[in-house]
DNA sequence: TCCATATTTCAATGATATTTGAAATATGGA
DNA sequence: TCCATATTTCAAATATCATTGAAATATGGA
């Protein structure tokens, strides 16, 4: 994952009403959201509610799919997981330095 | 973790400089940095930088102590890794979905 | 085909964020 | 004390983002 695409990311999820977006449908999981669900859950009206997805979705934060009327949102774990892993990749400069920031066990899986 | 604090911490992330100058302190482990050194690494001006230190450390993710004439920054792993643990909480409505969701192994420890 | 529902697009407005350079502050050493 | 270094503050200019309402598009069913 490259830092620009990281700072997309980040970006879509630091702001409220993505948040918001982002987290209902982690919670929902594989199943999906939608729009007009999310946007009943979150209160947001549906023209900012379609922007935000927008956003998520150009960062890959989330993907849709149209089922008849209505189009499904899903979280993107794989992505999630990468942003994750960039956070504390080459932590304290590749050395062993727990506990101290030892965060959980991303480190132990590959930070690509 | 807030949602509001949460929002601060994505947001402090998501900007170039400030990604550049979070990983530099990272990679750089709890000895941490002076600002100066953050300074030649990353190639930011000195009052851009000052800037950018202080939306970090407003939100949680660096902390700071004067050392003589240097101020030493460090990243702050705890807020990290509640950062980490609040974008998977409640993963799937919390039942079990590995591995389509599973995020590494964060699930495993709390997620407050 | 026509209608109701679901979602997206567009343009305009207001609010925030980023960068810069100059000046201010603080520290340690001569 | 005086100077050089290290860092922060301030104000101004530019750029980017979020929200809104109205209108457009698309789908399924009567």
């Amino acid at each position: 994952m490259e830092t620009k695409d990281v700072v997309t990311a980040l970006a879509a999820l630091a702001q409220d009403s993505r948040l918001a977006i982002f987290r209902a449908l982690v919670q929902a999981g594989p199943a999906g959201l939608a729009a007009g669900k999310i946007g009943e859950l979150t209160g947001i009206a549906p023209s900012s509610l379609s922007f935000h997805l927008k956003e998520l979705s150009h960062a890959g934060m989330v993907g849709s799919q149209q089922a008849g009327r209505f189009v499904i949102y899903t979280a993107n774990f794989t992505t999630m997981n990468a942003l994750l892993g960039f956070l504390t990749e080459n932590c304290c400069g590749g050395n062993p330095c727990s506990p101290v920031c030892t965060p959980a066990c991303v480190t132990e899986k590959e930070a690509t």
